[in-house]
DNA sequence: CGGCTTTGACCGGCGC
DNA sequence: GCGCCGGTCAAAGCCG
């Protein structure tokens, strides 16, 4: 009885549970019932693989007593009742596992026809089922293993590349300090000039201690996690003028330098691959619509934080702010957003730095970062804290897929669950890479990509095996483009980075995952 | 019971 | 020195 049940507060009725018994005992007095019921729970499955949709014709002469009342059923899928039918055509095909499967019990149901053919189709449809099951598995674990190839061989393109950079900056830096000494004039190399300054801002430190980057070096080393000191780290970055005091002050701008996105979307959550917790909520002056202030909780020591705001003048743009780099290994999803914040974070960190060139630096990297409209990207100087802002809210149409209404992700971040969350979000920091790569072959801004590199295989890093670079790379990309959801994702990607307003560069950062309403902001 | 959100209080920076 | 403001803390409550 029910009422013994008494903790099952909600559920089932006892009515319901009485009824079950009642159509059971019906069914063991009628065959065909149970051929019914049978049918009918198998059914749900064979819809969902549609195998039997084909087989519907046969169904007929199936010769089942249930067949005819059924008929309408079995029109439309291969339906439980024509199971027979179905069985002969199964039959042919994977007869040898369901005899291997349930032979014994088979031999002694034989005598009654109308059973056997029962049980022989339930089991027909069992053993089909299971073999359509192996072999998806087997694609599943196929294409598992193709990613994890990928992913590897992304990896290791990204350390190799790291590789070459530093090999490279370390001698740009070489020639540059000659040149500096000599008093050389900046101006006449652009190209030259620009690189240099990226490096002295994220890699100067590099040189001696290549992983050091201020950014980088909590991210490689969490023992290195410097939580505290904010405030003295920031006052010791304005003042750091020197290119050696730089390392600090470049750890220190890195921390507080913020990368602002505005995205459109009416929808609560946005979500970016990482986990955040609320800690606060204020409702800053100017703004009737609260900012929610999150904290990154997926390593206990992790520095990331964001805001999270509706805009004032529109509700429906929301202003994700980032600020601080992952000391820790990220979800797929989270890594574009994670390199793509940590690039921002470096383009903003060199236009901040006080030299001269500094803001030069940083429109370069702007336009490079967002070569089809630069004008997306903000760079701030003037804020407490160096600010670059993304405003993916001028792109036409930024997403590219399908999107649950009230689900709101980056174009390349999370759009979909089974594309953008993934191969999209994968995606996006080898494009990036490889879309910096091919610009600074031109343009010289090497390190903007080995910045990107760097922090996107931050985490990735220490398990890089070494990879051939743009072979790799286009590897990747050819191995990616057979895969129609890996190339719906990669278009996506491309399109919503390249057409658009590289707003998703600058999502990099912020756009990732941030929910927002009201403030109220989940992470994923 | 643990994790998360909510929300008022607290703290420090900044401008006057 | 005072008040404003942004940002953070932490207790209380909620939820699964």
């Amino acid at each position: 009885m029910a009422t013994p049940l008494n903790s099952s507060p909600p559920p089932t009725p006892p009515p319901s549970t009485i009824q079950f018994p009642v159509s059971m005992s019906c069914t063991s007095d009628h065959d065909h019932d149970d051929h019914h019921v049978n049918v009918n729970g198998k059914r749900k499955v064979i819809d969902e693989m549609d195998f039997f949709s084909d087989k519907k014709d046969f169904a007929g002469s199936g010769g089942s007593d249930d067949g005819a009342d059924e008929e309408s059923r079995t029109n439309h899928f291969s339906g439980p009742d024509n199971h027979p039918v179905l069985d002969f055509k199964v039959n042919t095909g994977l007869h040898l596992l369901t005899t291997a499967n349930t032979g014994s019990d088979e031999s002694i149901v034989e005598d009654r026809v109308s059973p056997n053919s029962e049980e022989k189709q339930s089991r027909n449809e069992m053993a089909f089922l299971q073999a359509e099951m192996e072999r998806m598995s087997s694609e599943n674990q196929r294409l598992t293993d193709m990613l994890n190839q990928v992913t590897k061989s992304y990896n290791g393109l990204q350390m190799h590349l790291m590789t070459l950079m530093q090999q490279q900056q370390r001698e740009a830096d070489q020639r540059q300090e000659a040149a500096d000494q000599g008093h050389k004039n900046n101006n006449d190399n652009n190209g030259l000039l620009v690189p240099r300054q990226f490096m002295d801002l994220g890699f100067a430190s590099n040189n001696e201690d290549v992983s050091l980057s201020p950014s980088e070096g909590r991210k490689l080393s969490p023992e290195k996690d410097v939580e505290g000191g904010d405030e003295a780290d920031n006052k010791v970055a304005k003042n750091g003028h020197s290119p050696r005091g730089v390392d600090q002050a470049t750890e220190a701008t890195m921390r507080k330098a913020r990368v602002s996105v505005r995205a459109r979307s009416e929808a609560q959550l946005i979500t970016d691959g990482c986990q955040w917790r609320k800690y606060g909520q204020k409702i800053a002056k100017g703004n009737p619509c609260p900012r929610a202030y999150y904290r990154c909780t997926m390593a206990a020591s992790c520095p990331v934080r964001k805001q999270v705001q509706r805009c004032a003048d529109d509700s429906t743009i929301v202003i994700t702010t980032y600020e601080g780099n992952h000391n820790h290994p990220l979800p797929p999803a989270a890594m574009a957003m994670a390199s793509t914040t940590s690039s921002a974070a470096r383009m903003l960190l060199s236009g901040s730095m006080p030299s001269a060139d500094g803001l030069m630096n940083s429109n370069l990297l702007a336009r490079t970062l967002l070569p089809c409209n630069s004008s997306m990207a903000t760079i701030s100087a003037s804020a407490p804290f160096p600010t670059i802002t993304l405003d993916l809210t001028q792109s036409p149409n930024p997403l590219q897929f399908p999107r649950q209404p009230n689900q709101f992700s980056l174009p390349f971040l999370n759009t979909n669950p089974n594309m953008a969350g993934n191969s999209a979000a994968a995606l996006l920091p080898q494009i990036f890479g490889q879309a910096l790569y091919n610009q600074s072959r031109f343009s010289g801004l090497q390190m903007s990509s080995q910045e990107l590199l760097d922090q996107s295989g931050h985490q990735v890093s220490s398990q890089m095996p070494n990879v051939h670079q743009h072979g790799q790379v286009n590897e990747t990309a050819n191995a990616l483009a057979t895969d129609p959801n890996f190339t719906a994702a990669l278009a996506a990607a491309i399109s919503s980075f390249m057409s658009g307003p590289s707003s998703n560069n600058g999502n990099t950062n912020t756009t990732t995952n941030n929910n927002v309403n009201n403030g109220n902001n989940n992470s994923n």
